[in-house]
DNA sequence: ATAAAAAACTAATAACTGTTAGTTTTGCAA
DNA sequence: TTGCAAAACTAACAGTTATTAGTTTTTTAT
């Protein structure tokens, strides 16, 4: 058997770690066996290990792979001059479009995280405490000074993070909407509601 | 050792497959072994075959009783004699408080019906659909009569129900706010929006 | 008290798990 | 063409899994 090949740009790990993502995402990461997984590299089991630490550390790398994504973004649209609701609506499309760019990722980062091990379990649950914070920060502000609803801010924030999430059980309808179209939906939606 | 202690209603089964419930939920399906679950009970793995069939019974258990209660539910409220705001409140509530009181089972539910075994599988996710498809009738019917902005029924669909099945993720916040509140509060974000 | 039924136990198995050690093959640079 | 590093291979392991078979204990009903 040849040697497996390399993407464009990024390492052998790297296609590694997507097609684990992609496995994890369909079986769960439990239920996921590192020989299924050499198969969809064509190669045997045994031969992962020259390229990765171990089953876990590939999951670590999909979670805080997504996490920094997340938070980059986080930073750079509360540091910059918009309205509160422009950087909310700004987070909420964001969130729409990593679910459907990077639907293996973000999904399993969402649903196994709970697989990570110590300390980088603990690690993971602090980051996303901290990322949630800032959004009940901002829902807060946007209280403050009269622009929303005297909404409890977790709840809302809680809503709007849970129903971004909810995308991924969306690809049936793909066709029907451009992707313009459904996050205009789900903004107006949760912006403004449902009701007349 | 010991019988294991029966409920004062249900039997040792039923005992075996709410323990069961709260596992999954912990560790996921696939990750807890039946070992595991028969220290919940007090007793060795073996005894918990002269009760259950297999573990992944103890799945479809949960997964089938909660469908149950969710399509019996929205049969009532279909056919109730209450407007379609009315009929959608009343849906959201619902869905609400199962969250919050069969909390271990939805979750499994939720999240571990990937794990069933075929033809359940295929038999849940087409109950799940079939569930999905009339609530988006509802909200067309809302549309229609112009009680409802022109959004497209199956983004609202998916926003309504993913903003509560995210209250898995609500046990932090749970004295800040009664459950009546929580409910008012997510209801009017669905509903009327956070933007004011 | 006794018989029957329910439910616990111990021992064992075959399949599968992630991972290692050691060896051979491959592909690139000289 | 040759040498070397990268990456594949085979064989194997120690541990865990769900589950079965067979036996003993406990509870229930008469």
């Amino acid at each position: 058997m040849g040697k497996i090949q390399a993407l464009k740009n990024g390492s052998r790990k790297d296609l590694i770690v997507k097609n684990a993502a992609a496995l994890f995402r369909k079986k769960g990461f439990a239920a996921s066996s590192m020989r299924e997984l050499a198969i969809t590299m064509g190669i045997e089991a045994p031969s992962l290990y020259n390229h990765i630490g171990s089953k876990n550390e590939l999951l670590q790398a999909v979670c805080f792979n997504v996490a920094n994504r997340f938070n980059d973004h986080l930073d750079t649209t509360l540091a910059s001059a918009a309205t509160i609701i422009q950087k909310l609506d700004n987070l909420i499309r964001f969130h729409i479009r990593m679910m459907l760019d990077e639907f293996d990722e973000v999904i399993v980062a969402n649903h196994e995280w709970k697989q990570l091990e110590e300390p980088l379990l603990t690690n993971f649950l602090s980051q996303r405490k901290k990322y949630e914070n800032r959004f009940v920060m901002l829902i807060r502000e946007g209280i403050n000074e009269g622009q929303f609803k005297n909404i409890h801010p977790h709840v809302a924030t809680l809503t709007i993070l849970s129903a971004v999430r909810g995308l991924e059980f969306w690809q049936r309808h793909k066709k029907e909407l451009s992707i313009e179209e459904l996050e205009n939906n789900m903004v107006q939606h949760l912006l403004k509601g449902l009701i007349k």
